[in-house]
RNA sequence: CGCGGGGUAGAGCAGUUGGUAGCUCGUCGGGCUCAUAACCCGGAGGUCGUUGGUUCAAGUCCAUCCCCCGCAA
């Protein structure tokens, strides 16, 4: 078939993958180059450095959208088109194009977590199970009919990192499934359960400020879901220290006030939340490097000290 | 040239107004202990990022280059 792919990040990368490995005829439209880095050097998309090492067509717009896009769309005159996080919403006119529609690979299971960042959502949320939803994609933010859906389990120290990788492959085979289905006209559709539906934002820096106030749970939650963007941070003072890991612990609380830090070098880190303690394992301050919390411990105190 | 912080023992940090380096952890040896990420004693380990300059003398001042990190995007 002829593909149009639409996808930006590292997720959508194992599907596109899949689709030039299954030998269908590709072209990709992606995100436009964005500054990156201490340097704002401009960065191609991870899908366009992929289609370009493999002379695949590589198209990039602003907003696919508006008439250049469109034009662009037709020239290709896709079969179907398949979105993986490509970033854009795309009007009426774009999916009228191809005569299958289109297709997208979404990261939660459906009619949950529509949405921007529905890995990370479902994380700090404490979901121990999520999954790939392929759906036709409308007008509508992931609103359109479920095609196919696999369930995979949230481990219980998972980051969205890791997870984002594991979904990312776990998408490529639902995707592989799902157009397999398709080509043989046997792809059931199932309208989305409105009642069902939730939303989640596009995840900010904000989200990564952590309460102190919450359960050890909660806070740990938090952690691994904004790891390792946008990362978990608390206020100590006026310097921001970045919390990239932390374990749940049984050590038992007293009267101690939220957010208090205890530990050395040799006992490790220690948080106060509202139901106990929680064990920092790896932080990051203001200027410095990521380090484990005894490496760091070993330069300097933070004994007694409250993070906010 | 977007703003800013930093490169000192294996790791993390101190090093005042310039006079050949300290702390914590780790490591090695010994001791204590039912035991330990605990404790005690002792040891090893550093051309102080690069190159050049100022000086009787530079980790400590000046210049240059390389690398790392935070913010902002």
């Amino acid at each position: 078939m002829k593909i149009a792919f639409l996808g930006t990040p590292e997720f959508a990368l194992p599907s596109l993958n899949m689709l030039y490995e299954s030998g269908h005829a590709l072209a990709v439209f992606t995100q436009p180059d964005r500054p990156v880095g201490r340097h704002a050097a401009l960065t191609p998309p991870p899908t366009k450095a992929y289609a370009l090492e493999r002379g695949i067509p590589v198209y990039q717009f602003e907003k696919i959208r508006l008439p250049e896009g469109v034009a662009a769309l037709r020239a290709f005159a896709p079969d179907l088109m398949v979105t993986a996080a490509f970033g854009q919403i795309l009007s009426a006119e774009n999916l009228s194009i191809p005569k299958y529609g289109c297709i997208n690979v979404h990261g939660s299971l459906l009619p949950k977590y529509r949405g921007a960042a529905p890995i990370q959502w479902a994380i700090i949320n404490g979901e121990t199970e999520t999954g790939i939803t392929t759906m036709m994609t409308d007008v509508g933010m992931d609103t359109g009919d479920i095609l196919l859906l696999d369930k995979t389990a949230i481990l219980p120290d998972e980051t969205a990192g890791e997870l984002f990788e594991r979904l990312s492959v776990l998408g490529a085979e639902t995707l592989r499934r799902t157009i397999i289905a398709l080509e043989s006209g046997d792809l059931p559709r199932t309208p989305q359960d409105e009642a069902q539906a939730t939303k989640c934002p596009m995840l900010k820096k904000e989200h990564g400020k952590l309460d102190f106030s919450e359960s050890i749970r909660q806070v740990h939650n938090r952690v691994r879901g904004t790891n390792p963007w946008p990362g978990a941070y608390g206020m100590l003072g006026e310097d921001v220290l970045k919390i990239h890991k932390t374990r749940l612990t049984d050590r038992q609380p007293a009267h101690e006030p939220a957010g208090l830090l205890i530990g050395n070098a040799k006992s490790g880190l220690f948080v106060r939340c509202a139901d106990g303690w929680l064990e920092i394992l790896e932080l990051q301050a203001t200027g410095g490097k990521r380090l484990s919390a005894r490496d760091y411990l070993a330069g300097k105190d933070l004994e007694g000290k409250i993070l906010i």
